[in-house]
DNA sequence: CTGTTAGCGCGTTCAA
DNA sequence: TTGAACGCGCTAACAG
């Protein structure tokens, strides 16, 4: 291991000041072509690699920007992860990922290493856990950009790119009550977060607009499993409150009721109705196929990042909410 | 948006040195008690935090940890990833996240980027496009601590954590032949990467061991897709070269695999056994229950990190590869 | 076109 | 127990 290689070493191997080397490396006009190249060449050839922390600390720049997410194995998470880190490499941004496990604790941790690191900007979707915005408050107070997507924070002013999850609720409910079911339960999650509040209040809001009575939001505070979905759904089907149809929030619960149907021998689409969020790519598999909300995340990874960048770029601090539209995929499911 | 205050702010205006404030801070015990307690309320009240890129300028410390894989959003990686942010985040590390997107070129660009922000070490998982191993030889030169996972990279003396494909796959392919399949295919990835090589040497080993003529190593070379995963199983099973039974190296192939079985009628497990690579943690729902060759993810992350944070402590570099053992998940699918 | 100087924020001497 | 001075690697302002 050799010591790391510095434009001092460089310009007292070449005999010229290290200011020179500086501006050769940053190709700066004001520098002798013949000099430069020597100092790139010498460069390459002892693969010279600036030091970043230098450069930050001069608050010159940074292209460092910080994605904070509850679950990285989360396959919505997961895509918009994945999309978002192409979309910045390509711009020449590096992303780096942090998972909040769904605590407040941890969202506020990881949100005072950012600002001790000086990243460029921040990109959350925030942890269910999450009440209090005091972290998110200091991000701007540090002068860090900032923009939610997915699940946002609602007492914050900051730019936001969110699903359209009331309308696209209410489609589903609407769909299922015009294909003859009655009574439709909703499996999602804690009404705390802006995602599963709305989609709540879409399908509530179309159960009074047909006039059903019954009416039945299970509020699911656990992380969704297949565990969780079998149990509700056992719990559900032995019930007084036994349902004709349901709406579920995640792929997981869904597969817990489709297991647990399965089990119990109920029929789809005869017995119950079902459509689910998240992208069932293995639909064709199952039998019925399932029909789905799908949220497009490569759209949502693109906007996101523009939001961002024009705050980095132009200091632009518009208050622009975004609505990306989810799409019902119907299948045979209901 | 304040700017940002520093130790010196906090010494002008508590009327001592700075050196004193950094010192009160630290808890370095040379201060007086009073005096540490005054600058520690002051730096709450204030909301100060320490600058990292100085401090990392300095050389003292960093507690930034990168990590490459060539796909987020691929359930093996997206749990390795999520398990290794936990113990990292727990153990005071900051883990960093690069996708090479299986592109050698990308994956060279990210290490030159690790080693311009100066990472504390660098986990990888390379891609498959990758041939060469200048980049890695740079970052050792650069002293900073490697640690390989899965895919490792065959010419690099470096800590490797590795499964034991050759034995699970031949393991696999016995449990097939005993169960009386007789034409086997692999369907598996490049032979370049050695998780994949070392998978088709288990399986074509323990064919000729029990010395069956058929042999079809069938190798992907793009990405694994449900789409994939229909058009190779149509092609098998429409060529003469029909299989009795199929080790795939991926989840998704294997879907694609099902998908196509049922559209053709073949019938699982009477026509074709069926063992796959991942966890198909909904196999309950698929019909019949799929054999699995399971990857334990958080053993792999556990270990990979002991491994480079004991390069990271103690500069230790031993050369050390831990075999991870995969475990077959016997199901109704063979 | 190039060199000099200064300073980003911090921690670590060495001196008092 | 505290202060003064220095330097990590780099860029920018200024001077030549």
């Amino acid at each position: 291991m050799n010591k790391r290689i510095t434009i001092k070493d460089i310009a007292k191997e070449l005999n010229i000041h290290h200011s020179t080397v500086s501006r050769a490396l940053r190709n700066d006009p004001r520098v002798n072509e013949k000099t430069r190249d020597v100092v790139l060449a010498y460069a390459r050839e002892h693969e010279y690699q600036t030091n970043m922390n230098a450069v930050q600390l001069r608050g010159t720049s940074n292209n460092a920007i910080a994605l904070i997410v509850p679950n990285i194995n989360h396959s919505f998470f997961a895509d918009v992860i994945s999309q978002l880190t192409n979309i910045a490499f390509q711009k020449g941004y590096v992303i780096s990922v942090f998972q909040s496990n769904e605590k407040y604790e941890q969202e506020k941790e990881i949100i005072n290493t950012i600002i001790q690191h000086n990243f460029a900007g921040v990109i959350v979707s925030i942890a269910k856990d999450t009440q209090k915005s005091d972290h998110f408050r200091l991000l701007k107070k540090f002068g860090i950009p900032l923009v939610f997507f997915d699940r946002v924070c609602e007492d914050i002013i900051a730019p936001k790119v969110i699903v359209n999850n009331y309308d696209i609720t209410a489609s589903a409910t609407e769909w299922l009550i015009k294909k003859g079911y009655s009574r439709i339960a909703h499996i999602t999650g804690t009404n705390i977060i802006n995602v599963f509040r709305n989609r709540d209040q879409g399908y509530q809001d179309t159960l009074n607009k047909f006039n059903l009575v019954y009416k039945n939001s299970i509020e699911i505070k656990k992380d969704f499993s297949i565990e969780i979905g079998k149990e509700v759904f056992q719990k559900l089907w032995s019930s007084t409150q036994r349902p004709d149809a349901i709406i579920s929030s995640s792929v997981n619960l869904t597969l817990g009721i489709l297991v647990q149907a399965k089990i119990l021998g109920v029929k789809i689409p005869e017995e119950l109705g079902l459509i689910t969020f998240g992208n069932m790519m293995t639909s064709e598999i199952y039998q019925p196929q399932i029909t789905t909300i799908e949220q497009q995340e490569t759209e949502i990874a693109q906007t996101t990042f523009e939001l961002l960048e024009d705050m980095i770029a132009n200091n632009n601090n518009q208050i622009i909410v975004k609505e990306i539209k989810a799409q019902l995929i119907l299948r045979e499911s209901c």
